[in-house]
DNA sequence: GAAAGTCATAAAAACGTTTCGTTTTTGCAA
DNA sequence: TTGCAAAAACGAAACGTTTTTATGACTTTC
């Protein structure tokens, strides 16, 4: 393949003439400009962009790791993420974590081996050692987005999962359900742990009491989250009630609850969080606290630029950035009132 | 950033010796096997991708373009790239053309230039010179997935769309019906043409005359073929069926026919290509013909490996690959046999 | 009319690897 | 010891850029 030299030749001028006349750095005579991209054209010339990354010591790609590349929550983040970072001019390396931790380090290795300009993370771990071991590992900017980590020196930009669940569960509570039912997801993720505190909150606020019997652990997938509703709805005194904490969950709890033959709304309430882009065409319709996942994607790529280019020309870091997004509850069909409180 | 320059000088060894120790290529004796370890731990070195990509002059990443990231189709089928991917040690940048070929060009010219491996594409043009040009543009392996060109000197893998619209087409006219409506998707993609083809085919071959009326053009999007459902159904003398040509047209269909009062299947009958990962949250369970969307994708990776791997070789070329995959009909509920032929 | 600037261009160094060809060390038989 | 082959280690070149520094050719200025 032509290189820079093979132009400079081609065109009779230097090599430093070629670089000037593609990247604009310096004046060129109208001549010279000519000449060159002349020889560019007859010979097909296209940069090299693996020797331009190192001569400038920085790529052009920004490396997203998600739990689940095909779950429509992520699968719509990494559309905005995409569009966003190639509107800028960057590149999207795109992997899964399958939220495992030793997953999600090794590809922050590799990343690192990659010279990614800069990373946006949906962290697995949730402890402090894992905080200290991506500090380590990571040496560019780096973004939290989806889940947080509890005093870790990264900006992040998350929804108020806990408000969130207290959402769904008040909503409940004043349609007189006293046994709601929550299908939780992975146990150390930040949002199944916040979704449930909301879910705790909002019971006790209400004076209901917490009952192990009606948490449900579904691995944040849908088949799991089927098979835990149809034991909870063989189980003698089942809920009223049921709270999906994520998308996938919410699709098994429906199926499960249809095909037992009960009628949703009439005789169990569903609702969840996470809307789902085709949400519409599910019936019943589907009442959920959806997350403003386009500003999610969004910010996070903004904030991830902005640190790169303060990096890039040297400038002072700007001081951590904490976005916490209010979420929006969307009531629509699938929960009715009860008559009176079932029990107490 | 420490460099395997900084490693050798504080292992005691040459830069040779440090770089034969990482990549295995030559015999170290133990001795300095451990003090280079000991020196890349002590000084966090990571080897520099980008300098390994230039002295090697190749990378290790794969191109990956489709039409719309968030389609769940493309979801599930980047899914499976990334994965077989990643296992081979390759990196997948993803990319969305939005299915406009401009947009394609200009992604597949920035592939070039970070001189990416391999490319897997789902070609957005239709004709001959739009083939040359992609012929032209890359020179590295290149896989066609899910989307055929006429003679284009590249590996294809794609699902029998035609045999797919006759599937359906040919079931819904066992059940009697006559008047079947296509809601069909962007005009220039090969599957769109294929898809219709197979309507037509069948429709001809049950001696069913093909009625312009009938077909609605809904550019691929669930809101499009949301209305034009609503404007099918409010001609006097509606279709009996409908046969939405893609997941997402299909999900509006449903939708727009719920919505407009009819019970489906009993009243209209709705039936698709493309299956989704949530089918069975959704009443009533819809008809379908599934692609091997797995096996689509595995085969694409292993064919564009393989080439590189070739490549890289440098053996001999293999022949062209063309794989056409049959795709799966799956009956479910949401069509029913009308009594008798509603117009002979 | 000469000194002092501009301006366009060129030459060369550097980025961090891998690898080839060469030199040094090691192990062992004579 | 000496000699020699094999093994181990090293040095330098090369990959394709960008950028800094140097240089020659015009212009300006007093």
């Amino acid at each position: 393949m032509a290189n820079i030299k093979d132009v400079a030749r081609q065109a009779g001028v230097s090599i430093s003439t070629v670089s000037a006349v593609i990247n604009g750095t310096a004046r060129v005579s109208p001549k010279r400009t000519k000449l060159v991209w002349d020889a560019i054209r007859q010979l097909g010339y296209s940069p090299d962009g693996v020797a331009r990354s190192l001569r400038l010591g920085r790529t052009k790609s920004i490396g997203l790791v998600v739990g689940d590349i095909a779950n429509p929550f992520f699968t719509s983040l990494i559309k905005v993420v995409e569009k966003q970072a190639s509107e800028a001019g960057y590149f999207v390396l795109i992997a899964n974590s399958d939220d495992e931790v030793d997953k999600e380090l090794h590809l922050l290795k590799l990343f690192k081996e990659q010279r990614v300009a800069g990373i946006i993370l949906a962290p697995v771990g949730d402890d402090r050692s894992y905080t200290e071991e991506l500090a380590r590992l990571v040496d560019v900017p780096l973004v939290l987005v989806d889940r947080q980590l509890p005093d870790a020196p990264f900006d992040t930009i998350v929804v108020d999962n806990n408000l969130a669940a207290q959402m769904v569960t008040n909503y409940l509570i004043k349609l007189n359900h006293r046994r709601i039912a929550i299908i939780i997801g992975k146990h150390h993720l930040w949002t199944t742990n916040e979704r449930l505190e909301g879910y705790r909150t909002a019971l006790t606020r209400a004076g209901i009491a917490y009952d192990d019997n009606l948490v449900c652990f579904a691995e944040s997938q849908t088949d799991a989250a089927y098979h835990e509703v149809q034991r909870l709805l063989s189980m003698p005194e089942p809920s009223t009630a049921i709270f999906a904490a994520n998308n996938l969950m919410l699709l098994g709890a429906v199926q499960a609850v249809t095909e037992m033959g009960f009628k949703c709304p009439e005789e169990i309430s569903i609702a969840g969080i996470d809307d789902l882009p085709w949400s519409s065409s599910i019936r019943p319709k589907l009442t959920t606290v959806a997350q403003p996942i386009e500003t999610m994607g969004t910010r996070s790529v903004e904030l991830l630029i902005g640190r790169m280019e303060d990096a890039k020309n040297g400038e002072a870091p700007r001081p951590q950035a904490s976005v916490i997004l209010t979420p929006k509850f969307l009531i629509r069909d699938s929960c009715t009132a009860l008559e009176k409180p079932a029990s107490s």
